[in-house]
DNA sequence: GGTAGACCTGGACGC
DNA sequence: GCGTCCAGGTCTACC
């Protein structure tokens, strides 16, 4: 007989909306069902994986609580870790006054309530997710990340920092598909697993977005790029991070021309006015875009966008 | 401080 | 079916 519990979420939480915000949703070992509106995923807790399945009643109406099945009875310590795992991955700390600031900032957004980005239940999944996502197209990315599940994670969970630390480079290479990121994600993992990494600190309000950003450069496989979306995922949104696909986006959708250069700075002047929000305002319309073109993300069906999804193949 | 080239994988393309 | 080219962000060596 498997746990069922209830998470209470802000009054304006949405599931299809808020879990299908962000390219992670399609990532495994993350499974978002299209038809019954669920996520479906494994947890590594402390006594073992479990598979849990996340619903908002019938028709997601806001503020409805979700509700959680678990695939095994899990023990009081690992229902909240459980809880905790979830509450960060739908980013259920972000309340509706932290929804509101983000409206006020940028109008466009209110009416279809976007606000919240989907993430993981780790940070160290999010670093990963980030590293298999760079100098890559996403169809590897959706690899990588799958055989990453399959190979190294218990019962088709993500694999732990610890365990992945434990992993032979070679083998991440030949089986998990990373390439030369081999290495690099090893160290990534051994830097988590010793607690070399103060996740604390880089989610404290209180350190400075400089600070946290200078110290995630310092990080194997961490460039301007990558740190820009981990800022993002530690829910530090004044940081963009741009690449190829922002280019793609100045100049077919913004109508931007001339030089990279040239243009990757009016993107950043675009933005400027969105201040401490503004990764949030680049993504919503990059993502309205994507969504105008294969329609609203909580219809897509995994395997149907998995070789598809980036704007250069829409 | 700026930049060229290497790093891998997988898809596209030509034969 | 095979070989070649290319896209993608980070890192290192070099100027």
């Amino acid at each position: 007989m498997g746990t069922r519990l209830t998470l209470r979420t802000p009054g304006d939480y949405v599931l299809s909306r808020d879990v299908c915000s962000y390219g992670y949703f399609l990532l495994a070992p993350n499974h978002w069902d299209a038809k019954a509106r669920t996520l479906r995923r494994a947890l590594d807790l402390s006594g073992g994986p479990t598979t849990v399945i996340i619903s908002q009643g019938n028709d997601c109406r806001p503020g409805d609580p979700l509700r959680v099945v678990a695939d095994r009875a899990l023990a009081p310590p690992e229902r909240a870790e459980a809880r905790r795992q979830i509450a960060r991955m739908l980013r259920l700390d972000e309340d509706e006054s932290h929804v509101a600031a983000f409206h006020r900032v940028d109008r466009r957004w209110k009416r279809s309530g976007r606000a919240r980005l989907f993430r993981s239940p780790t940070l160290f999944e999010d670093v990963v997710k980030t590293v298999t996502s760079c100098n890559v197209a996403w169809p590897s990315t959706v690899n990588m990340n799958r055989r990453l599940c399959e190979v190294i994670g218990r019962a088709g969970a993500f694999p732990t920092a610890e365990r992945m630390a434990r992993t032979r480079p070679g083998t991440l290479r030949a089986r998990c598909r990373v390439g030369y990121r081999d290495v690099r994600l090893v160290e990534l993992a051994r830097l988590f697993a010793r607690g070399d990494i103060n996740e604390h600190w880089l989610e404290d309000p209180a350190t400075p977005d400089d600070d946290a950003f200078d110290f995630l450069l310092t990080l194997p496989g961490i460039g301007p790029y990558a740190a820009g979306n981990i800022m993002q995922l530690l829910g530090r949104y004044s940081r963009l991070a741009l690449d190829t696909e922002s280019l793609r986006h100045a100049r077919t959708v913004l109508g931007y021309d001339g030089a990279d250069p040239t243009v990757l700075r009016r993107l950043k002047a675009h933005y400027e006015p969105f201040g401490e929000h503004r990764f949030r305002s680049y993504w919503f319309e990059l993502w309205r875009f994507y969504e105008h073109k294969r329609g609203p993300a909580h219809t897509w069906e995994r395997e149907a966008v998995e070789n598809t999804f980036t704007a250069s193949k829409l």
